[in-house]
DNA sequence: AACAATACCGAAACCGGTTTCGAAATGGTT
DNA sequence: AACCATTTCGAAACCGGTTTCGGTATTGTT
């Protein structure tokens, strides 16, 4: 039925080769005409647009949309930056997020432009590339530093962007944000209320600004449970596993090692347990383990990994959504939104082997 | 020193400011002549090069990419749309493929379009949207079917792309994949030389065509060794971890078990093992398990996942190849590149508990 | 029936580049 | 000095749309 054969004599076929001003012709109008006909101008008569929508469909009329931006002056289109990614062993979020910003953008008639940082260059030179070239109308930047080059470049530069994470410069931009410092009390609260009294936490680098306020959730509940800070008891890491596995070497090496570990995201913690394992620790048993991200394939090792989720789904919908708003009224104040992450139980903590529940005893 | 303040009085600072008109005017030249100086047209004398070239650095020009591309009539940009991921757990391969896939492009000047695709409709419609609206010289499309819709539609329409992943057209397009074939010959090879002789195989979908030619190479094997083929021994899966568990239960279940298994992926394999374990099987004492895909996430787990792996990074970059070649001469025959994975021990395969290494007495 | 108001569409400028064509300026020859 | 070949640039068309402006044709009013 359907010859497949691809010749030249078939160029009649092929979709998308009909322009506006073949329509025109064909209907006897101008091109202006044709286009205020297709985009609801007030000036056309219901006969005529009529005319030209059948006759668009007809012959499958879609406007180029090189044209179209050219002359509208603007792009419709969003940059994302990736961020250079030295193997990192746990990906996932990245695809996720790609595909749910993607999916939202597009609701709102926008394309998503994903752009790849080479290492050797400075951090905002794509973004500076982006700007200059007029590629994208504005940008999504993820993995914010407390003091972000990006940031201060977009800002400088006066162009539109929202961040997945918070800065230093937050005040001045519009964010999205998980409350990390929340989550991480819980998590806190979690171990504490298990009989946990010595808890190690594994966070990110210093420029990571939300690794940070893990950080400091975490100082914040073990203060209000009046059990003591123990500053060997706080590992810096860098969000992969190799990190997660030295730091918990740190950590475990010591003469009272702690009874759980709390990481700044799920790729640590793995490194965690498998420095954990490699050192004779049974998980939950001698050493609770909680992660952070939520990543799916945590719910298939062994145990389980313990976690603090929250949906990159909605993530990516609630950053377009504000990034939208700032494009069609630049001037707005400023808006930001935080979501709060919840604690998924899934097994690779528990109370500690020499059950100690007095923790309330400091306290009162 | 760096005033941020951001004010209307500054636009003068912007970058991007500058159009091609504005230097013209300023050099007393006309666009036209600024346009093929900047290009390297040989009829522009060197002195009026130069002048044209430097003024342009020094006020910062870079032509308005829209304007640009629809003078010269094409995007500079690929299209890759996201298959739906129905909660897969590892989705790694996604982030880093189009981490690559971004980097190699960008070298050819190209940008990278990324797409969603809704679950709710049609396959193509995505496609036939990107190519309709001209958005897109080219696609990148990656987990091919057997029968590709996609490919079909591209296919019939003439229009550029290159495929990870042999399809049923295969001989009529470009197209790179891993020699998945010979990988899981190896793979079983590689067990049966450790005294297995009865392996399980967890497959994908029958529309994944990579996934039915790791099952083919499988069987090629076994019959190499003269090891029967017993079909219970041979599950369907999905290539989730879901599928994997499901399927590992079906197998171990059996009055007479399989003492190793081989899946599709290493998703399928996390699930894999989860059952295993669940079903008190110790691994890799009563059970061999490989996976295929080498995530880095394997080697975090207990034990750490044996898998077969290749360069996702070497992928994007010969698909990003093909495909440039082909936009540059569309009638080239078509070609395509096969690159193999490597067996990457790390330790969830050993011998099989009762050593009965007579695997070759039923040969000879 | 004359006139003002409105509806409707054509004409043309514009977005910001690229590319073709032809004319002027330059250079080399005899 | 006259002539032809080159070099070099200006002018203008073009890519495919959008949008403003103004002029008819139509309708409504008295």
């Amino acid at each position: 039925m359907n010859d497949m054969k691809a010749g030249p004599e078939e160029e009649w076929v092929k979709s998308g080769e009909v322009r506006i001003s073949d329509l025109a012709a064909e209907l006897g109008l101008t091109k202006g005409t044709v286009s205020r006909a297709l985009n609801g101008y007030e000036d056309i008569s219901k006969k005529t647009r009529k005319r030209v929508m059948e006759a668009a469909t007809k012959r499958g009329y879609v406007p180029t949309t090189q044209a179209r931006r050219l002359a509208m002056g603007l792009t419709e289109t969003i940059g994302l930056v990736l961020p250079p990614m030295p193997s990192q062993p746990v990906n996932t979020f990245v695809s996720e997020f790609i595909n749910s910003v993607s999916a939202a953008l597009h609701l709102h008639g926008y394309d998503l432009l994903v752009h790849s940082a080479n290492s050797e260059e400075s951090e905002v030179e794509p973004y500076r590339r982006l700007v200059q070239s007029r590629k994208v109308d504005g940008f999504i930047i993820f993995r914010t530093n407390e003091k972000d080059p990006r940031v201060n470049y977009l800002l400088n530069e006066g162009f539109p962007f929202v961040t997945h994470g918070r800065t230093a410069r937050m005040a001045e931009h519009d964010w999205f944000d998980i409350d990390g410092e929340k989550a991480f009390r819980d998590a806190t609260s979690h171990l504490i209320k298990l009989g946990h009294q010595r808890i190690g936490f594994v966070g990110g680098g210093k420029e990571f600004f939300s690794a940070q306020l893990r950080l400091k959730g975490f100082r914040a509940m073990l203060e209000e449970c009046c059990l003591e800070k123990v500053p060997s008891l706080e590992q810096p890491g860098d969000l992969t596993g190799q990190g997660g596995e030295i730091a918990a070497q740190n950590l475990l090496k010591q003469t009272r090692p702690p009874t759980a570990i709390l990481c700044a995201n799920d790729a640590t913690a793995l490194g965690v347990m498998k420095a954990a394992r490699e050192l004779g620790f049974n998980i939950p048993e001698e050493l609770s383990v909680i992660g952070y991200d939520g990543i799916a394939l945590g719910a298939y090792i062994d145990p389980p990994l313990t976690t603090l989720t929250f949906s990159i789904e909605e993530s990516g919908k609630e950053m377009v959504n504000l990034l939208m708003r700032r494009l069609k009224s630049p001037d707005l104040p400023v808006i930001s939104k935080l979501a709060s992450a919840i604690l998924k139980l899934r097994g690779s903590e528990g109370p500690p082997s020499s059950i100690q529940n007095k923790y309330m005893e400091n306290c009162l």
